[in-house]
DNA sequence: ATGAGCAATATTTTCGAAAATAGTTATGGG
DNA sequence: CCCATAACTATTTTCGAAAATATTGCTCAT
């Protein structure tokens, strides 16, 4: 728990309790916060300058994203990380993420090649400026995020989007779980290119295929390098 | 808006929140709060019994589940119903419940055949005894709420049983909608009969082409019925 | 008449205190 | 010594007042 702050004001959304919800989520997702750590009101009161009620709130929202459980009557923790909640997160994914892929190379539009092509451009600088430790900077994580993002954006279910983007946070911790233990982040850049050029080539199964194995292979690397940290059940 | 509590006190479920979130769903799934209208908390204090902070809590919940939408600063309102929105959860929940369904029937063990028998049996009792308009009674929607959760309930995947619980209360009110305009209902019993036999009978592929249609024909005809009373966008 | 600027009102958002509940330690009887 | 029970502490949950923000209505100059 980092301990310094001691009142805050907005800095990123509308109301405070979605700011608030904001950083809760990015520090549970960089496992600064980690698995099973419960989040006590008053801790938390100090660590955000909030109020119960504000927390309360944002906390609410992050137990319908799954990154908190809340055990009625006894307070809220970080959600815990399992084997079997790995399994259902990437079957999910796939799901989804294989559909709204499929739709968007369907729909895409100009705008859309022109998302897909530059934020990917974006990666690619970032991966060679540091070629040794890129995967572990929030610099790339933001721009792996966009990359993914737009491959799906045009798919036009707002639905399904919404809950990709939550299941992509829950996966996301996952992957940082594993970087803590992994040597050397494997090389996604060859698959992102590829992802993109089956995607703008209007390939849609190729496209689908390589996705599939992509969140796949992930999945099992995080289970092989992090399965120490992870609870049996 | 019903205008009769004056305090409340919690019936349901565990905290307080979570009682009024089920209420209020409730009452939105129904109709009884209109697609639109708009979610004054003094309005809401008056009719639930709760304070600020416990209605925004539940309101935030239901922000969520896609059946209320906060215009930031500008307070809450019952989200609209437009065809697009149809649509875009008829495609999604599709998706979703036939993966659900294959694994169910991949799975499912002697506790979930029996699930599945009972619940249909249950609801072929609630039809017979009131042929006339057994789809409008609570009764009968909530055995065929359960006859479904039957059928997805050994799929082992918690995450997506999540978002269909959600997707199907949203889909409610779309056919709640449309009952206030449809004539006569039509008769699903001989399509929940067949998916039962399909199911049990391990025929995934044909379960699967069964749940599809029904839940498509089901969104055509409220879009047939109640587009008068669904807005244009 | 019309529209800008400002005051008054309505509504949402945030706060910290108070009530309710769970967890823990102390105490007494068997 | 051990278990049940009671008193106490820690923590969550709920409340209504206060601050922040948006909306409406009014005044006045053009």
């Amino acid at each position: 728990m980092t301990t310094t702050a001691l009142k805050a004001r907005k800095e990123f959304g509308k109301t405070l309790a979605s700011d608030i919800a904001h950083r809760l989520r990015n520090e549970i997702v960089t496992c600064q916060l980690k698995p099973n750590e419960s989040l006590k009101f008053d801790a938390l009161r100090l660590s955000f300058g909030a109020s119960f009620t504000t927390l309360r709130e944002a906390l609410t929202l992050l137990v319908t994203e799954g990154l908190v459980v809340a055990e009625e009557q006894r307070g809220y923790k970080v959600a815990p990380v399992t084997l079997e909640d790995l399994d259902d997160l990437t079957h999910a994914r796939i799901l989804i993420e294989v559909d709204l892929l499929r739709r968007s190379i369907e729909k895409g539009d100009d705008e859309w090649e022109i998302r897909v092509i530059s934020s990917l451009h974006r990666l690619a600088r970032i991966e060679e400026r540091a070629p040794e430790d890129y995967a572990g900077s929030a610099e790339w994580k933001a721009a792996h995020r966009q990359f993914h993002e737009a491959l799906v954006s045009a798919s036009g279910s707002p639905t399904l989007l919404a809950v990709r983007n939550s299941l992509f946070d829950r996966a996301e911790r996952y992957r940082n779980l594993s970087a803590i233990l992994r040597p050397r982040p494997r090389d996604k850049a060859g698959e992102h290119r590829a992802l993109m050029q089956a995607a703008i080539g209007r390939n849609a199964n190729q496209a689908c295929d390589l996705i599939r194995s992509h969140i796949q292979t992930t999945s099992d690397n995080v289970a092989k390098y992090a399965s120490g940290l992870i609870s049996a059940g």
